[in-house]
Parts: C-alpha cells; sequence; structure tokens
RNA sequence: GGGCAGGUAGCUCAGUCGGUAGAGCAGAGGCCUGAAAAGCCUCGUGUCGGCGGUUCGAUUCCGUCCCUGCCCA
C-alpha cells in the first residue's frame, strides 16, 4: 500500500439509506478524535429531523456534528453550495490535525467532493420556471432548443428529462457556451486522498430495517414535524423529500394515515435501490457486507477487520501504537 | 344443504365470440455534474383452481370436484 504521508486525507462513509452509517460513523469518529461531515442533502435543512433521520441531540454530543441543520427550509440548497460550504470545513479540520470524515448518502454531493464541479452558473429560479412555462405551452419545445443549442449535451439527455433539460439550458444561456463545453474544461477535485468505505446489507434485510424505521419516524412525530415545517415557509426542495411530501397529502386529507406509511417506505426502498445503483459505479469504494449486524459495534468490528486491513487508517483489528 | 358471483403474474384485475394471455401496482436493472431523498429510461411465461369430456386444438364450451365471497334456508 502507498503512504503518500504528504497527502491529505478525508474519509468518506456512504451506503443506502438505513443501512446503518450514523451509528458506525459515530464510534470511527470517537476512535479517530475526531469529527462528522454530513453529505446529505435533506439534512442540511433546520426542522427536519425526524424525517431525515438526522443523529440525536444525545449522538450529537458525543462527537461534533458538520453540515446538519445549517440552512432554513425557506432556502434552496445545492450541489455547488454543499461543495463551498464543506471545503472550508475539511480544510480546518485537517488544520487542527484531525482526520475529516464525511459520512452520508447524497452520491451526487460526495461525487462533487471528489471530482469537482465544473465552474458554472447557479440555479436561476426564475429562469427555470419561465423555461418550465415555455415547456407547458409547446412540449418538447425545449428538447428542441437544446438540440440546436448542444446537441452534443442533447444526445446524452433523455427528452422527457426535464430537469437535466432546463439545466442544460440554463447553463448555456447564462455562460453563453454550450454545458458540454464547460463539463469537460472546468472540473476540479479537492486535492485530498479519498479513503472511501460503503456499507451494503441485503436488500431483503435492508427494507425490512427501512420499514421499522419508517414507523418509527411516525411515531416519534414525523406528521407533526412536516406541519412545523409548513409553517417555515419551506421552498419546494426540503418538501420533496421522503417522508415529507406524503405526509404533506396526508395532513391535506387526501391519503389515510396507513396509506401514507406505505408510500414512505415505498420511496425509501426505491431511494436506497437507487443508491446503490449510483454507488455501484462509484471508484475505488471498499464494501463491506453487514448484513446479519445490528448493532454499530458489530459493524464497527467488521469494517475494522475488513476495511482496516487496508491498512490505511487505525481501527480496532488493526495494530496502531499510539 | 340450495342459489348466485368469482378463482388468470407477488397483489388488484382485464381478456381470449375456442388457436396457450395483458394492464396498473409491487418488484428488478440502469442513467445521473449547482432541485439529487429530485428527475429520467428499460424490463411482464404465468400448471389462466384440480380432474375429466367435446374438439385437430380448451385458459376460453360442457361435466364434476375443491376453494373464496355474498344471499336463501
Amino acid at each position: 500500500m502507498e503512504q503518500d504521508s504528504g497527502e491529505k486525507r478525508v474519509i468518506i462513509i456512504t451506503g443506502p439509506t438505513g443501512v446503518g452509517k450514523t451509528g458506525f460513523s459515530l464510534l470511527m469518529a470517537e476512535t479517530l478524535r475526531t469529527e462528522i461531515i454530513s453529505a446529505d442533502s435533506m439534512q442540511v435543512y433546520r426542522g427536519m429531523d425526524i424525517g431525515t433521520a438526522k443523529p440525536s441531540p444525545e449522538e450529537k454530543a458525543r462527537v461534533r456534528h458538520h453540515m446538519i441543520g445549517i440552512v432554513d427550509p425557506s432556502e434552496t440548497y445545492s450541489a455547488g453550495r454543499y461543495l463551498r460550504d464543506v471545503t472550508p470545513l475539511i480544510e480546518g479540520l485537517h488544520n487542527r490535525g484531525k482526520l475529516p470524515i464525511v459520512i452520508g448518502g447524497t452520491g451526487l454531493y460526495i461525487k462533487a467532493l471528489t471530482r469537482g464541479l465544473f465552474s458554472a452558473p447557479e440555479a436561476d429560479p426564475e429562469l427555470r420556471s419561465a423555461l418550465l412555462r415555455l415547456e407547458h405551452r409547446i412540449p418538447g419545445r425545449l428538447y428542441q432548443e437544446l438540440l440546436k443549442i448542444d446537441p452534443q449535451r442533447a444526445c446524452t439527455i433523455e427528452p422527457a428529462d426535464k430537469r437535466r433539460i432546463i439545466r442544460a439550458l440554463e447553463v448555456s444561456l447564462k455562460a453563453g457556451r454550450p454545458i458540454s463545453e464547460l463539463q469537460k474544461e472546468f472540473t476540479s477535485p479537492l486535492p485530498y486522498k479519498y479513503i472511501k468505505i460503503g456499507l451494503t446489507r441485503d436488500r431483503k434485510e435492508l427494507y425490512r430495517l427501512i420499514e421499522e424505521r419508517v414507523e418509527e419516524m411516525f411515531a416519534c412525530g414525523l406528521v407533526d414535524e412536516v406541519a412545523r415545517l409548513l409553517r417555515m415557509n419551506p421552498s419546494e426542495t426540503p418538501l420533496q423529500a421522503i417522508g415529507y411530501k406524503e405526509v404533506l397529502g396526508y395532513l391535506r386529507g387526501e391519503l389515510g394515515l396507513d396509506e401514507t406509511k406505505l408510500l414512505v417506505k415505498r420511496a425509501t426502498k426505491r431511494y436506497a435501490k437507487r443508491q446503490f445503483t449510483w454507488f455501484k459505479k462509484e471508484e475505488g469504494i471498499q464494501w463491506v457486507d453487514i448484513t446479519g449486524l445490528l448493532s454499530a459495534e458489530e459493524v464497527f468490528g467488521k469494517v475494522g477487520r475488513e476495511a482496516g486491513a487496508f491498512n490505511r487508517f487505525p481501527l480496532p483489528g488493526m495494530c496502531s501504537n499510539h
């Protein structure tokens, strides 16, 4: 194994929702005497605690957490903001001699961190809604437009994928250059050595755990939390979070409670499935299958034996002499 | 015990005027560069309840049996 001691390292812990990342990362952060940086697109919002399975106050007392509850739900967060916010945090931890642990399941945020984002204009909500209105008036128009402006990008996007078409047009219009060019030229990853650990478990077991967790969320007052969130003038993004959009329907009287729970469970499982697909492609992840392991300690032990054996960071099971 | 309606994909059901069948949901696979817990694409063979009969051929018609639901006793 290469030692490259000059290079600054960052540990990334990822995996689908509900595998058991939180408990594991706490033990790891305690062992390494460091702090946790969340990589979760919904935990960044204030007032969304139960539904996003944020670490509890007790857990936050054990280890210092960053990037959790840092923006008001009336705002719209983004991968770009994430990268900007997280960079000084990593820098700061390194300066204090700590090894940053990034933990989360938002693939795009982790990708942004490890591979950078091309420099591009930010989201422009007004332009987006104007484009969307145009599409409503003349369906298919946006894709036609993209074909003209940036055929190269157009052929990599499904004609039905309005989000990406709108983003491509937005970037091209605001930057004055086709997005496909920008995507090639300006990618600049942060200069760290990333150690990626992925937690995985049998799909059936994960789905069972997800169902249990959703029930727990409801028992802990998810419905009240959503009602409270609604009074905070939330933007579109927090309201599309799993658990929140479904409970919204329940609060409006469109869904029964049982149906709502069912929908939340289904959406969470589908999300987990998409995460599996995403992470499968992500390079350099050391996967540890924790099927059957339900306590954080057991998980920690197994990761220590398997991933720790890579000899890149100190974990129990390795002989570290300090 | 009698009458009626059903028994078709994991679930809910459609359909075949007799040429071995198809939707929705569930599920699976995949895509993804500032909304990403979002957005998007692709994927449907199953003794058509069992057994007989009619027929070149039955899931479809007939008989019978089993099961479920409702009604009458």
